[in-house]
Order: C-alpha cells, then sequence, then structure tokens
RNA sequence: GGCCCCGUAGCUCAGUGGAUAGAGCGACGGACUUCGAAUCCGUGUGCGGAGGUUCGACUCCUCCCGGGGCCA
C-alpha cells in the first residue's frame, strides 16, 4: 500500500538518485522531513555534501508537496510540507482506516510462531505469559504486514515432568504429601478433587487462561505423537554412539556440543526432548511453513545453535528457523521484588497477575519493553487506573475521540486540508503517517515494544490538538473529524497490535 | 571456566549511524462558563570506563568494570 511518506522518499530517490530516507527531526526547526543522503553520497560521488545538498534540495523544492527546502548543518535537506501533502496524507488514512499500514511484506510468508508452550504441569506463569504477549504481538505484526500465520503451542505430555505431576496429584488423592520434588500448591489440589488424568485438565486450564489473555492457538503439538515418529528421522542424522548411547554430532553444524539423542540402555534408552526437536523441526518445515519462529525464554538460549545445527543437519536452510529470545520478568510491589520462578514457591501465575491489573495493563506491560531487556513490573502502577498509566492514557484518547464522533452524528468527515494547518494539526497527521513504516519496521526487527512508544505518542499529539482546537461547531469541523477518525483508527490498531481493548468509552 | 542479555534522569525503561538524547513514575507550580480535566501547560538530572572505525557514535568494533541468566 502507498503512503505519504513513502511516496515522498521514491519520488526524492528519483531525484537525488539515490535511495532517501527521510526522518523526522527532533527539532521543528529542521523542517517536517529531513535526509542526510547528500552526507551519504558525498564520499561515493566526490563532492562536497554541502553542494549536494544544495543540488537536491532545489530541486525537491519544485515538488507540489513541498512547499520549501534548506540545506543545513553539515548537509542536512530539510523539508516542509505543504498543505497538499498532508491532504494527501490523511485521504489515505481515511481510505485505509483500520487497514493503514498493512501490506508491509514484500514477499507473503507462511509463518509458524510456536509459543509460551509450557509444560502443563501447571499455570502459566507471568514468565510464560510474556513469551504470549510478545509472540502474539509478533504475529500480529506480521499479519499486519501481509503474512500467513499459524500460532501453536509444543507441549511434553509424556516425559519424567508429567509423571511426577500425575504421582503429584495421585499422591493428594490417596491423602499423602506429593514427592519431594514433586509438585504442590492450590491447583494441584484442586486438580486432585476431580477424576480422571490431570494433565488434559492442566491443558484446557491453560489453553482457557490464555484465550482470556487474548491468545488463540491454531494448533497443539504433542512431544509424545513426534517421538514416534523418530526413526523416521534418525537416519537421516548425523550421529554416532558413545558409551551406549546415541549422540547428534551436531558439533559439526555449528552447535556448542553434540547432544544425546537417545539415552543409553542403563539408563532406560529412551529418546531425549532433543529428538523430539529434530522430528518437531522437520515437521514444521515440512508442513509448509517459510520460516518457523521459536519463541523461548533466555533460560533457553543455549538451544538457539542447537536448532540452526539440526536444521543444517536435516538439509534445511538454517535461515527457516529463527529463534526469539526474550529475558526474564521481576514484578515489583512497593519496592519489593518477587522472584519469578516455577522451582521456587514464590511463582506469580498468568491470572493472578490479570485479575490484580487487568487483561489491557498485563499485555501492555509485558510487551512495552524490548524482549533483550530484563524487565520488572511495577504491579501497584499497572492496576492503577489513571493518568499515571499509559495504557489508560491511550485508551483515553480513543475514548475521547469516540465520544466526539458519537456527538457529530451524520456529520461530514472529510480529508480536505484548510490552507494553513495549524500546527498541532500538522504534527498530528505527520504523526499518523509514521505507522506504516513503523509498523515494518517492528514486524521485521520482531520488536513489538515499538508499538507501544509509539501509541504514547499519538495520544500526545492527540490530546495537544484537542485541548488546542474545537472540533464540533468550529469552521474546520469536518476537516477536523476526518483528524479524529484517522487517529481512531491509528489507535485502534496500535492496540490491536499489543492485544489491548480499544475502548469507545472509559 | 564457556556462552547469552543488560548498563541511558533518583526509579522503571524508549531510542540499532545524524543536528540541542526522550517517556512514565517520583517532586513542585499553573489551567475547567466550551466536544470527556483519565486532559493540557511549565520546572530538573543522564548515555559505566578506555581505546578504535566514521564527516558524524547512546548506536558499530576491541578491551576493562559492574548486574542478571544458562551451561558445565
Amino acid at each position: 500500500m502507498p503512503n505519504a511518506v513513502a511516496g515522498l522518499e521514491a519520488r526524492l530517490t528519483e531525484l537525488a538518485g539515490a535511495p532517501v530516507a527521510l526522518e523526522r527531526p527532533s527539532d521543528p526547526q529542521h523542517g517536517d522531513y529531513a535526509t542526510n543522503v547528500a552526507m551519504q553520497l558525498a564520499p561515493v560521488r566526490k563532492q562536497a555534501p554541502r553542494e549536494l545538498g544544495e543540488e537536491l534540495a532545489a530541486a525537491a523544492a519544485e515538488l507540489d508537496e513541498v512547499e520549501r527546502t534548506e540545506v543545513a548543518g553539515p548537509g542536512f535537506v530539510n523539508l516542509w510540507l505543504a498543505p497538499s501533502w498532508y491532504g494527501e496524507a490523511l485521504a489515505e488514512m481515511l481510505e485505509a482506516g483500520r487497514d493503514y499500514g498493512s501490506g508491509s511484506a514484500a514477499k507473503r510468508e507462511k509463518v509458524q510462531v510456536e509459543m509460551v508452550s509450557a509444560n502443563p504441569t501447571g499455570p502459566i506463569t507471568v514468565a510464560a505469559a510474556r513469551n504470549g504477549a510478545i509472540g502474539d504481538s509478533v504475529a500480529r505484526l506480521l499479519e499486519l504486514a501481509g503474512h500467513e500465520i499459524q500460532r501453536e503451542y509444543y507441549y511434553n505430555d509424556a516425559g519424567a515432568q508429567m509423571e511426577k505431576f500425575r504421582e503429584s496429584v495421585d499422591a493428594i488423592r490417596r491423602g499423602e504429601e506429593p514427592p519431594e520434588d514433586g509438585y504442590r500448591g492450590e491447583y494441584v489440589v484442586e486438580l486432585a478433587r476431580e477424576e480422571g488424568d490431570p494433565v488434559p485438565k492442566m491443558l484446557a486450564r491453560i489453553e482457557a487462561e490464555l484465550e482470556r489473555f487474548r491468545i488463540h492457538f491454531d494448533s497443539w503439538a504433542l512431544q509424545s505423537k513426534l517421538e514416534e515418529r523418530l526413526p523416521e528421522f534418525l537416519p537421516k542424522l548425523d550421529t554416532y554412539e558413545k558409551d551406549g548411547a546415541l549422540w547428534a554430532r551436531s558439533s559439526a553444524y555449528g552447535d556448542d556440543d553434540d547432544r544425546v539423542i537417545v539415552r543409553s540402555p542403563e539408563q532406560g534408552g529412551t529418546p531425549t526432548y532433543r529428538a523430539a526437536d529434530v522430528v518437531y523441526l522437520a515437521d514444521k518445515l515440512d508442513r509448509g511453513f517459510d520460516r518457523a519462529i521459536y519463541v523461548l525464554g533466555a533460560d533457553h538460549h543455549g538451544t538457539r545453535n542447537w536448532y540452526a545445527a539440526i536444521a543444517r543437519m536435516l538439509g534445511y536452510d538454517p535461515d527457516r528457523v529463527e529463534v526469539l529470545i526474550y529475558q526474564l520478568v521481576h514484578l515489583t510491589r512497593g519496592g519489593e521484588q518477587t522472584r519469578i520462578s516455577k522451582r521456587r514457591g514464590d511463582v506469580v501465575f498468568l491470572d493472578e497477575l490479570v485479575d490484580e491489573v487487568g487483561v489491557d495493563a498485563a499485555r501492555w506491560y509485558l510487551v512495552n519493553r524490548g524482549p533483550d531487556q530484563t524487565i520488572e513490573i511495577d504491579v501497584d502502577l499497572a492496576a492503577e487506573r489513571s493518568v499515571k498509566n499509559p495504557v489508560y492514557y491511550v485508551q483515553y484518547a480513543h475514548a475521547r475521540i469516540a465520544g466526539i464522533r458519537r456527538n457529530a452524528g451524520e456529520a461530514e468527515v472529510s480529508s480536505e486540508v484548510p490552507p494553513n494547518p495549524a500546527p498541532e494539526e500538522r504534527d498530528l497527521i505527520k504523526r499518523l503517517a509514521e505507522l506504516p513504516a513503523l509498523a515494518a519496521e517492528a514486524a521485521e526487527r520482531r520488536g513489538p515494544q515499538a508499538i507501544p512508544t509509539y501509541a504514547i505518542r499519538v495520544a500526545d499529539d492527540f490530546h495537544r490538538f484537542y485541548d488546542r482546537h474545537r472540533v464540533l461547531e468550529s469552521d474546520e469541523q469536518a476537516f477536523r473529524l476526518g483528524l479524529c477518525a484517522a487517529t481512531q483508527a491509528v489507535i485502534a490498531r496500535c492496540l490491536d497490535l499489543v492485544g489491548v481493548e480499544a475502548p469507545e468509552r472509559m
């Protein structure tokens, strides 16, 4: 989908004879947009950057949508845009509506995002929730870009941990204590009250929790099913026997070490989870996904090279396999830190967090920060429904617009920009026009944190506009209603990308 | 010991080569006869350290220091 910024970049690229990227200068005195192309070109063309800048500035000033230009500093070309550009931008936004910024992918891919994938031995923890929040937002970004996405949950339904879990439940049913290294906690007692295998019940509970968290899985993969197909894949692997065990020669394919695939007879002769990894990876790629994204916690970073190694070993392009690592989550309350770890007693479960702060705040705060960043969430602040809380600040802007538009009834909405739009109106349109490039980059970089940050800025610009200019019963009512409609759509899109609701009223 | 992540304002963090580095929290002071004051306006401090690459470095490279994690 064309957009006003990309269009201008394209025309400037033609004039410069080299790719021009526009940026919004932090100082408004440096124009609406600026480009550094003259400095980049100077060494190549063996010309002074200011000289190149002058040439481009002169040519750009002739464009209809450019009001004036200047060359500044070492060779920046600064551009001021004409009302016609603003009108073009606004018209595109209104026409696209909620689809504004979609379709950025050069090539449509089938992508699988595998996320959460916690063993069903307990409720979803906050750490696993971050996995889901990041994974789902990346999936939504990729969908917006135009890719076809499948969300999958992979779990171990048969291993030693599962046995421990079942034993723990059985022990309670018999009125005994769970084993030393077993599972305990309220949820284990609850499961013990019901009949039958606790695993499917736990899984159903997990699915319900994630649905409540607005993450919907398209499919569920079972480790036991994959293990059955191991004989089919063993011959394709580069393996050797040592100490009675079967090893994959993964170190020859980029992994840090060789790995045991099947344990020695003394150890039971059973396949390790890495055996299932092999089958699973092949299965994913054979199912026709161009790309398989694994979302994994930092504690699994060691498996990154392993996945790449088995892809190579099996003859797949390792670029089709992507591991997205995210760091830990800490919760604070009144300065007190709580470690989140399944192995300790002080685990925090997702449903507890959601009960306290709501789905919107929980999702917001879990994708708010880059995946590489260990994060700390202040539960008290997240729970606060006030100005202090950015998620409500952004939602409020949306609800406020909804209110205006309700009052406007059937009044005309136009993209026609007045001859001399106010600074707040220009700023808002420029801000909204950032969405396509921003969403594309966020998708490309798997960096959903850019969305909440941007949404705050949009809300900022809108609130400022609202504060200074009356929409209804003003001379510019139709235009300003257009601006409201475009803003509302952009905010709604941003909130949707991070799984937060866009309320009509608050 | 090996590998991974991080070090930006008092705190939590944005910012992956551009001009005078941002936001929220915390602190202080202003603005409601008008579409929603859950809003707006104003006041402060900072890129862990040392080199290097570059016209230009919070950003890229090397080393050091500090915090966290995984593996052994």
